[in-house]
DNA sequence: TCCTTGATCAACCATTTGATTGATTACAAA
DNA sequence: TTTGTAATCAATCAAATGGTTGATCAAGGA
């Protein structure tokens, strides 16, 4: 039904199926290879319907795939999707621990000036740039 | 009211934070420096009640921090939890990338020894360890 | 063909989420 | 003290999530 997945649905997918402890573990599973449903539901307390609703989730969020095996259907890890995620994270992360450098330098520069370093940036809008890519 | 949240708990939070595109771009905005819930609010189109929740989810996945300043309550961008993010990511996409390239000196060395390629590992489960640490 | 296995579909239910409006708290300035 | 501003609290609501049970589909094997 969804024609054009936005860069922001995939996003809100992706870190959305990772909100839970059961698709977690999936992923874990699935690191080490390939996996059926049955496979999968194994280690949690939940009914495999519950199972196959996870993994349904993790389909549409682009992290795994299903493939067809005669009567079972194996799920396979798809890493794109997670290399996606801390792309998006560490994007953010780097730009955050680059400001904390400049600050530095700020400091060692100008050493005795005082009043920009507590708080430098409560209202510093410079450059409005996109907030996602 | 909770006590003791677990790693898993820790990281249900902090995915499910960034599972909103109205949050992400408060964490963009944050990864250029502090701001308040005002400067916050203004790209979006809802009220302030709502983006003061947002951060209140943000807050508790250990995201942000908020200080005071007078009546303003500064948000700040807590960079650690988004590296406990990437940590849980990288993980298994660097388990899953060293096992193609396990998969690939198999096929290098043993070439012709077929049926072994084409879904290896389906019910391979040798070292069952832990997973999420 | 009949039966078993693997997996999904469908309907349903309790809980949570995201948002709203209106009231309230906290602080500063007049 | 009164006024104004920043932010949260409280109550409410529609929609989504995670789980269940029961029925159904698809593919082999007896």
């Amino acid at each position: 039904m969804i024609v054009d997945p936005s860069a922001d649905d995939r996003l809100d997918r992706a870190f959305m199926a990772l909100a839970d402890p059961v698709r977690r573990g999936i992923i874990a599973r699935l690191s080490r290879g390939p996996a059926t449903v049955n496979e999968l539901a194994e280690p949690f307390e939940i009914t495999k319907q519950a199972v196959s609703k996870h993994i349904q989730v993790l389909e549409q969020a682009g992290l795994v795939t299903r493939t067809r095996d005669a009567q079972r259907r194996p799920v396979h890890l798809d890493a794109r999707a997670l290399q996606a995620l801390t792309a998006w994270i560490d994007r953010y992360r780097l730009i955050h621990e680059q400001r904390f450098r400049n600050l530095d330098e700020l400091l060692a520069t100008s050493r005795g000036t005082d009043a920009a370093a507590s708080d430098a940036g409560t209202s510093a809008g410079t450059a409005q740039e996109e907030m996602e890519s």
